[in-house]
DNA sequence: TCCATCCCATCTCGAATGATGATGGATCAT
DNA sequence: ATGATCCATCATCATTCGAGATGGGATGGA
């Protein structure tokens, strides 16, 4: 048995075909086909039922795949364990949220770049569910979201904890259904925004259910959509100080049960740790910890 | 990167020469040469320092090598979890102290065997510390030992409890110093055994240290020797019951902070549970319940 | 029923890869 | 010096692997 076998296999299972494996392979029909009867030969099991439309795992193929999984990543973590001298370089690859990218994120990035030229960083951003999934996929290296994630493959260190306020239409005093809040919209920057469910259930506590949902692309267009009178948000108190100061909206301040959020890094307990993410983590940490006491 | 490579890189590694690493994986030498070359140039880093006695893993190897092992471990789990279709069967080493052995064990085995006698059951005794090295080699499936064992990779489950006793020569009244343990030896199975450093704190606590060493390699054996006066020795209360009922030893029963010890199952947490190991621990807790439920 | 389509199995051939044994250079102990 | 040990290299041979072509079975639509 062999890693590459086991990409082969890995790649027939998820794709339910050898031709199309075949295909994301870079390799012919014919050769998929003779692999993975190999594979069943040495293994001395069958792994695969096959049908008209394609293949399907027996239980034997079920039970190989997730040490194919494994055996696969471990050969990438490996293979760049060896390379990582200790010195960060190379690509790594980051989610975050928007919110967390443009507020704390982005002012530090100048400055990483410069620290280490030889990394070339990206950032995706996204919300908290998209990017754990990437995470899990390992498309992503790591990610900054809305903790506690509390998954067992992954772990998480909290980063920062921060205030959110609920920005409303000046002239609405209070967060309940008597104060006008029906028959607005939850503004959401997108939606599957993680502060959506959030409002919702602190809207729900007061009374206030079943808001429609409207989403925007810009923070700028949440505001004006607020200010308008058209909608409700819920937003970073520290975004809604610095980029709209002088307009016209009503800040809701929430208790702290409510209203305080810990922003998490998250990675896959099992992946490796690349200079290059240890060197933007303690990046991180520094650049939030000297905004902190500059505040 | 391959399997392969890695195998022959961990063997290079371990045995510290290609030659001897060939000599192990069946080949020649400049095979081995030939692939590590490969695979270095693959990898775009050295990783073993050549000198005239053989070669020594660089730090790129060094990174590498935990991964080559996990990665041989998975492809042997992975084999073993494709054959295994859930009925019980091929080989089952297990690992136990020779006490839980010959005490709670070996009454089991019989009706295991005769359960299932497609699995090739052995056990191998020996003391907690070298049980244990074994496990974390992957030498044995899983292993009976005192606990707690608190190791970050293994698993452990508490099967049962029991109660050590001291025993010494007759007219021994009590466990210190005065009382005439001068100059008598501590009497163990094997020298690594785990009773020995629990003996010798509770002894130390009551004032009695520096005592000798006797080693014997059967029960009955170390029976005769305490009876006779020459030592003092640390057993389960219930082995004592069972073989040497009438004898004349007398039995110091310790409080329970010192008495009582758990056995523990442990396996590593990364490893297959093959269906062998999972029917026998569960003949193991029902015979061992059963046997408590008939005291 | 017939045909087009999709998919997998098998075959052959050429290329790439792997293993072999011989050889040479370096180092070290005797 | 000499022999032993160990790694690197090379030419050669065997095996494996990949490509392409072909065939057979199942399906769905005309």
């Amino acid at each position: 048995m062999d890693a590459g076998d086991l990409r082969v296999f890995e790649a027939v299972a998820r794709l339910g075909g050898m031709s199309r494996a075949a295909a994301e392979l870079n390799t012919v029909q014919s050769n998929v086909t003779a692999r993975i009867r190999v594979l069943e030969e040495q293994l001395g099991a069958e792994l695969f039922e096959r049908h008209s439309r394609g293949v399907a795992l027996t239980a034997a193929g079920r039970r190989l795949m997730p040490y194919a999984l494994q055996v696969i990543s471990l050969l990438k973590d490996a293979r760049r364990a060896v390379v990582d001298n200790g010195e960060p370089a190379g690509d790594l690859v980051i989610g975050s949220l928007e919110t967390t990218l443009s507020m704390h994120l982005a002012p530090l990035l100048t400055g990483f770049v410069e620290r280490w030229p030889a990394v070339d960083l990206s950032i995706r951003g996204g919300t908290t569910q998209e990017t754990i999934e990437h995470v899990l996929e390992r498309r992503l290296e790591g990610a900054f979201v809305s903790g506690p994630v509390n998954h067992p493959d992954l772990e998480e260190e909290k980063v920062f904890r921060e205030e959110l306020v609920v920005l409303t239409a000046p002239g609405i005093s209070r967060l309940d259904w008597s104060a006008g809040l029906a028959g607005l919209r939850i503004v959401v920057l997108r939606s599957g925004c993680s502060y959506r469910q959030r409002l919702e259930n602190i809207l729900a506590r007061r009374g206030v259910v079943g808001l429609r949902l409207l989403e925007f692309g810009t923070l700028e267009a949440i505001f004006g959509c607020v200010a308008a009178g058209m909608g409700i948000t819920l937003l970073p108190r520290r975004m809604m100080e610095r980029v709209w100061r002088d307009r016209r909206v009503a800040v809701h301040t929430l208790p702290p049960d409510e209203s305080m959020v810990d922003t998490v890094f998250i990675r896959r307990r099992d992946s490796f740790v690349s200079s290059a993410q240890a060197a933007f983590l303690d990046h991180v940490r520094l650049g939030l910890a000297a905004a902190q006491a500059a505040e």
